[in-house]
DNA sequence: TAGATTGTTAATCGATTAACAATC
DNA sequence: TAGATTGTTAATCGATTAACAATC
């Protein structure tokens, strides 16, 4: 399938290029790397290993050209083509995620909301909210492919295996609990404490040398 | 001060051992660091030198208290202090962090939110939303230490250089930018980005080999 | 004693950084 | 040519894993 794999570490700084690209003002401008590791606060020589890995040749005393760099690192994340999720959980978190619109730029597409007892039947964006008993027939008549767990930690594990039930094989988790799931099912939590503490020790860190 | 240095990595599995000693049932119970590993699926000379790391002498047949353990980590993560934050940004998203009462347990006290154009004086919760200019006054009246961003991005930069002027030293963003801060500011960023492409590029690897 | 646990020391792996050579 | 850029190869750093010894 072309894209060889690359480490875990260039993927979370693909998103970051690919930012910092896509705001650069003017057409068809080419950039260094050592120009993108200084605005981003890199090192020039990994930014230019990194580009390397994921796109082709630079040029010499040119750079490289934004809108390559910009459609490579899109081919190479596929936020080009969509994958059909849904969330489970229309708390406040649940319909601010089924409402950020910049999902759709990373390919994913949150087509519906389930919940244990729905307030609304709609989102404010117009998203449709359900009962969760309607989850597995919508699952299956729509093909969906990832579950999005927004519920309260107690309940995530439930949800979980309703998801993996459903034929789900992917799941994004913003419970703050281990989810146990069976082999060959795709998992990724979120975990906000991890966060709040490095920027809480790293102040406290920061008190004493000032 | 206590407490060596412990590794980014080891940071991030705190707050999951956290969760999962406090999730188990009974009193004053014991455990192996190879039961944790167990159940959370790491490898268990890992846990037992994390686990060495923040806390006291293990005893070899019994293994550790839960609530010895507990006790530790939240000292280390400093999750027993507050630390007096608010939120810019009173958007769904912003909102849902303004109620989401579990930062209380991580240290986070988020005591009012600030938009340009707010629709509501208050969250559903009942946390006070303000104009944007009453951010300084309000600043450096309660003594706030953690600014937290959920703006657009486009206008976070704006917003960040605004929490820097009003005293603000740390910063957590969730706007999908590369903020810049002068030197003594600490930032965190959260990017959803790179958890949907890490989870859709694994779906895709998984694909093959089914 | 045997076995479950602990801890320690050395080997391996992965990622970053540094030093260098090549090119327009 | 000089300098800004590229890429490559080797050195360093950090974290994980494996092998072992110690203890209740």
């Amino acid at each position: 399938m072309g894209s060889a794999k690359i480490s875990k570490a260039l993927l979370k700084r693909l998103p970051v290029y690919l930012n910092h690209l896509k705001s650069l003002p003017g057409e068809n401008r080419n950039i260094s790397a050592t120009a993108i590791a200084r605005a981003l606060g890199l090192g020039h020589v990994q930014v230019r290993k990194d580009l390397a890995k994921i796109s082709g040749e630079g040029r010499c005393r040119t750079g490289r050209s934004r809108d390559q760099l910009i459609q490579d690192i899109e081919k190479y994340l596929d936020f080009t083509s969509r994958t059909t999720s849904i969330i489970v959980g229309a708390g406040p978190f649940g319909q601010a995620l089924l409402d950020y619109s910049r999902f759709e730029n990373l390919g994913l597409n949150i087509v519906a909301c389930f919940d244990l007892d729905p307030i609304s039947k709609q989102s404010d964006s117009g998203k449709p909210i359900y009962s969760i008993g309607r989850l597995e027939f919508f699952c299956k008549y729509y093909d969906v492919h990832i579950g999005i767990i927004a519920v309260p930690a107690e309940d995530a594990q439930a949800v979980c295996n309703n998801l993996v039930s459903c034929g789900i094989h992917a799941i994004w988790n913003f419970a703050p609990v281990h989810l146990k799931v069976p082999d060959g099912v795709i998992i990724r939590s979120e975990n906000l404490a991890v966060s709040v503490a490095s920027l809480r020790l790293q102040m406290r860190a920061n008190e004493g040398t000032e």
